[in-house]
DNA sequence: CTGTTAATAT
DNA sequence: TATATTAACA
């Protein structure tokens, strides 16, 4: 069937010599093709009818390097046929009709790219990279993940090939796909020395989800720009292959990639039924929905058939997309977990969803949680403020409250609640709920933390706290003596604040206290003020302190 | 190894 | 700028 890696780092003179199943029922227009291929050396075997093009694959698929099909609107199944029964060679579909839908269709059973009549030579002359693409993709899957290896591998025959100036293309670059060529050419050469090659730690998770991540632009764009709308299409797919294992990922330029993103899309559009996704057919069905349930299971969604083309499809680099329902997930699992389980692996598991890593949600949280705290905290958390060292404020018997960070500025809830989290008694079905995003930036200052009661205050990202908790007072007033948090502070906010002043668990107090203390200049919630610098100075003598350790401008450990 | 964090990249 | 990824560290 088609060549492998090997064959073509050897091929002399690459394109040249490539053989071309060419099928066209218009005569004409085969000849056409045909003689412009054969100018550029391909070998053209040329078929007018189906059956004899698909014996022909059938019986000597070794024959062919490449396919290109045009597909008509009489021939329509039987172009599509040939894709299934050619999945292995390198198919490219042409035709004078376009529609969208079609076109997708083709892709999504294989096709390697939709080309709209009539073939230009640059169209033509590019063909070639399919064949490629597909050996070096071959390629990878067979080193297996060790991508690293298989990369290199493959620029390096790509590089003997190159360097050796082949003479072919000299345009091939301009092609409106992507050109393999180009695209592995420059990945090495940041320094071809430097082999490090960046490792990959979240592939090793296998399973990734991906984003479009930029293949669509290649694909079968080249058909035209006119398929804006297309884009849109594309966007919202996904590979839900699941469990397949990440293979390749090798930056290597996908010429067709188009594949990849297509799938879903058509999918949808051709038959529908997509199973799963039908679900998240929803407006924001962005990038990146892989879902958390077993999307794996079926690989041979679509049609049952091409399917063997579509898991191949590699992933690649794929960033997460933490979009709403992501997080949504997140913030479930963290609420799930409580505070002190809330650690990037279980949360990983809580939230099923495939590909993640633990690094991605570490970092989410971490930075989600981080940035919260600066940016309501100067950056000086002076270390060495007295206070009480509870070390144990690890966790409370309750579940935190963990709500939406204002992150993604499409907040999309209103808050007209004030539990825009989870656990949060008045609106237990709010939980997707994402911070106000009016809220006064003040709002959230101690609201970043876990909330010591549940049920009791908003205490999560970016969740608006609307009623200063008298309890904080409360609990503050207790503990920290160096405050002056006149206990007289108002219930107004007809909360239940009786909760917390029964008999807080002191590892809450405490830390309130702490917060409170290591954090004078914050703003309180309860609208008190904070204490003066004198205020606070004069506390601290009395109790010993005499002098307020220099600042040491927190950022260095 | 895991979770954190800082540094970087996009 | 915001947010994601990498790398380094504890």
């Amino acid at each position: 069937m088609v060549c492998t890696a090997n064959d073509i780092s050897a091929w002399k003179d690459f394109p040249k010599g490539l053989r071309v199943l060419l099928l066209d029922e218009d005569s004409n227009s085969a000849a056409e093709i045909k003689s412009k291929l054969e100018a550029m050396d391909y070998i053209v075997y040329t078929f007018c009818n189906q059956n004899e093009a698909l014996s022909a694959v059938s019986s000597r698929p070794e024959s062919f390097h490449v396919a290109i099909v045009e597909v008509s609107t009489s021939n329509n199944n039987g172009s599509f046929k040939f894709l299934e029964t050619a999945k292995d060679l390198p198919t490219v579909m042409t035709s004078n009709i376009h529609c969208i839908s079609t076109m997708m269709k083709c892709i999504a059973l294989g096709a390697v790219e939709f080309l709209r009549k009539p073939l230009s030579e640059d169209k033509l002359r590019n063909i070639w990279q399919h064949v490629v693409h597909k050996a070096f993709n071959a390629a990878g899957k067979d080193l297996s993940e060790s991508l690293k290896p298989g990369k290199e591998s493959v620029f390096s025959m790509l590089h003997l090939q190159m360097e050796n100036g082949i003479p072919m293309n000299e345009d091939s670059d301009k092609t409106e796909d992507a050109s393999v060529v180009h695209e592995i050419d420059r990945e090495p050469s940041p320094g071809s020395d430097k082999y490090p090659a960046p490792s990959t730690p979240q592939l090793k998770q296998g399973e990734r989800l991906l984003d479009d991540g930029d293949c669509q632009e290649h694909t079968n764009c080249s058909t035209e720009k006119e398929s804006g709308e297309q884009d849109g299409e594309s966007k919202s797919v996904e590979t839900t292959s699941g469990n397949a294992i990440a293979e390749v990922t090798a930056p290597i330029g996908q010429p067709q990639g188009s594949r990849v993103s297509d799938v879903k899309g058509v999918a949808d559009l051709v038959d529908g039924n997509k199973g799963e996704s039908t679900v998240h057919s929803h407006p924001q069905n962005r990038v990146n929905r892989k879902d958390s349930q077993a999307s794996a299971e079926k690989p041979s969604t679509v049609s049952g058939l091409h399917s063997s083309c579509l898991n191949k499809a590699n992933r690649k680099k794929l960033k997460v997309d933490w979009t709403h329902e992501l997080h949504k997930k997140f913030v479930q699992a963290v609420d799930q977990l409580g505070v002190d389980q809330a650690i990037p692996s279980r949360i990983l598991e809580l939230m099923k969803v495939e590909g993640l890593t633990r690094h991605n949600v570490a970092s989410h949280l971490q930075q989600k949680y981080r940035m919260h705290r600066r940016h309501i905290l100067p950056k000086e958390d002076d270390p060495r403020w007295p206070q009480r060292d509870q070390t144990q404020r690890s966790c409370y018997p309750h579940k935190p409250i963990m709500a939406f960070p204002p992150y993604h500025s499409n907040h999309v809830v209103p808050v007209g609640p004030l539990y825009p989290m989870w656990g949060a008694p008045p609106h237990p079905a709010n939980i997707q709920m994402w911070g106000s995003p009016g809220y006064p930036p003040w709002q959230p200052t101690e609201s970043w933390h876990w909330k010591p009661y549940p049920g009791f205050q908003a205490d999560a990202w970016g969740c608006p706290v609307m009623h200063p908790p008298p309890g904080y007072c409360s609990a503050f007033t207790q503990n920290a003596s160096g405050f002056h948090c006149s206990s007289t502070m108002d219930n107004r906010s007809g909360m239940p604040h009786n909760s917390v002043e029964h008999q807080p668990a002191e590892e809450v107090i405490d830390k309130v206290v702490k917060e409170a203390i290591n954090k004078p200049w914050l703003p309180l919630p309860l609208g008190l003020k904070p204490p003066s610098t004198e205020g606070v100075l004069a506390e601290l003598s009395r109790q010993g302190i005499s002098a307020v350790p220099p600042h040491i401008n927190g950022s260095n450990p």
